[in-house]
DNA sequence: GCCGGGCTTGACCGATCGGTCGGTGAAAAC
DNA sequence: GTTTTCACCGACCGATCGGTCAAGCCCGGC
C-alpha cells in the first residue's frame, strides 16, 4: 500500500507493524493528543479508523497497550534519534544540533510527541511511568553532558548545568502549545532562534548601566 | 474558621465563596491537575472532600462549572496579579519582574495553575476556551509590550518580539513539570536564574571563534 | 469444492460515568 | 410554635465506559 509512509507519520519505530496497526496508532496518537487519554474512548479510536471496536482488541490487548505503543514507543527513540544527529565540533554547536534534532523529532512525530508529553504526563501505570522517566532522564542527562562540555571548553559561562538544561528543554517542550504547522517557521528554525537567544543572550552589545536591584548578580559578564 | 486561609490556597479570587465551596475548588483543582479533567470523576471530588456527590450539585450546577471556577477563575487574575507587580524602571528590569511575578503566582496557586495550563489545554467548551485564550493573549501581549520597550530603550537586541515572549513564557510554563516544592529553589529564584540566562546569554565573555556553520548568524553581537 | 485461519463484526457484559430526585435535620425567620 | 431556608445525603437513572465472545467473511492451499 502506497499510503504506508503517510500512515507511518506520527508513529516512530513501528517498522514490523501492519498497516492497520500503524493506522490505529496514528489515529490514537492524534486523539490522545487532542482529547487526552481518559477523554478518548475506544469507540472514538475505532470510529476514527473506520473499523469496529472489536478489531482494536484483535490487534491490541487493551487500551493501555495502545497507549504504550504510542507514548513509550515514541519516547524510546528520542534519545537515539537526537544522539545520532550530533556532529563532531565545538560543544556549543552540539547543543545547537541537539535542539534542532529535538525540534525535528517533534515535527516528524508531532502527535505521538504531544500524546507522550502532555496527555500522559501522569501515567496511571507506575512501572511504565517510571520507565518513561528513566528514558527522559537519559535524554536530559545527555544534554547536561553537552552543557558541561561547553563549560569545560570555555564556550559558555559557569552556569548551573541542570537549570540550563531545563531552560533549553522548556523552550522545546512548550513548543507544541503554540506551534502552528501552517505558519511560517519550521520547528527546526524555531529551535535555531531559541538557541541564538539563549546562547548569545538578549542584551545588546553596549553595556547598559542597570540599577543593581539585585546585588548578587553583579559581575555576571566577567566570570570565565 | 481558621483554616479558611489554608483552604484558600490554590484558589484565587474566590473571596465571596463559602468555606465548603473553597474546599471543593481546592480539591478539584488538585485532582484535575494530577489526573486530568476526564480522569477525575465527581465521585473522586466528593470523596476527597469527605462529602456526598449530591452536595457538589448543590453548590455547583455541573462538573463544567467546577472546572470553570478552577481554570477560568484563576487565569482571570494572572494578568492583573503580574501587572501590579511591575515596578517603574528600566524595561529589562520590568521583564525580570514579570518573570518573578509569574513564578510567584505559580507558587501561590500551583494546582489551579497546573489544572488551567495542562489538564484543560483543550477545552471542550468552545466559547470558554476562546475566552481563556483571549485572557492568555492579553497576558502575553503585555509581555511583548515590555520586550518592545526594552528594544526601544536599547537594552536588548532587535530580536523577534513574539518569539522572545514565547521563550520567556516557555521557561515559566514548563516549570510545573519538574518543579519540586521540597527542593531548594523557590519558583521566584528559578525565574531570576532563567532571566539571567536569557538576558545575559550563556556565552562566556571571551569571544570564542566559532566555525560559522550558519552564515546567517554572523555579526549577531554587532547589531544595535 | 472445500477447508483452515486470520481479519472483522455486532451483540452483549458489569462497572462507572455525570446527573437527578425526594427527603432529613437543624437553624433562621416569622 | 410554625414555617421557611439551606446544607446535606442515599438511592437511583440513562448513557457510556473498557472489554468479551461467538460467529461470519474472505482468501490462498489442497
Amino acid at each position: 500500500m502506497t499510503e504506508l509512509s503517510t500512515m507511518k507519520d506520527g508513529v516512530a519505530n513501528q517498522a514490523e507493524a501492519s498497516d492497520r496497526v500503524l493506522q490505529i496508532l496514528a489515529e490514537a496518537g492524534r486523539l490522545f493528543a487532542s482529547k487526552g487519554f481518559e477523554g478518548t474512548s475506544m469507540r472514538d479510536i475505532a470510529l476514527a479508523c473506520g473499523i469496529s471496536k472489536s478489531l482494536l482488541y484483535h490487534h491490541f490487548s487493551n487500551k493501555d497497550e495502545i497507549y504504550a505503543r504510542v507514548a513509550v514507543g515514541s519516547t524510546l527513540e528520542l534519545y537515539l534519534f537526537v544522539r545520532d544527529r550530533i556532529p563532531d565540533g565545538p560543544p556549543s554547536q552540539k547543543i545547537r544540533a541537539f535542539m534542532v534534532a529535538t525540534a525535528e523529532y517533534f515535527r516528524r512525530y508531532r502527535w505521538a510527541w504531544i500524546a507522550s508529553t502532555t496527555a500522559f504526563w501522569n501515567d496511571p501505570d507506575r512501572s511504565r511511568h517510571k520507565e518513561r522517566l528513566t528514558r527522559r532522564d537519559r535524554f536530559e542527562n545527555f544534554l547536561r553532558g553537552l552543557i558541561q562540555e561547553a563549560i569545560d571548553a570555555g564556550e559558555i559561562r559557569k552556569v548551573d548545568v541542570p537549570m540550563t538544561g531545563r531552560l533549553i528543554l522548556s523552550s522545546l517542550n512548550w513548543m507544541h502549545r503554540w506551534y502552528n504547522p501552517n505558519k511560517s517557521a519550521t520547528p527546526e528554525q524555531i529551535a535555531e532562534i531559541f538557541f541564538d537567544m539563549i546562547f548569545n543572550g538578549l542584551r545588546s552589545g553596549e553595556l547598559v548601566a542597570l540599577p543593581s536591584a539585585e546585588p548578587s548578580r553583579t559581575g555576571r559578564r566577567k566570570s570565565r
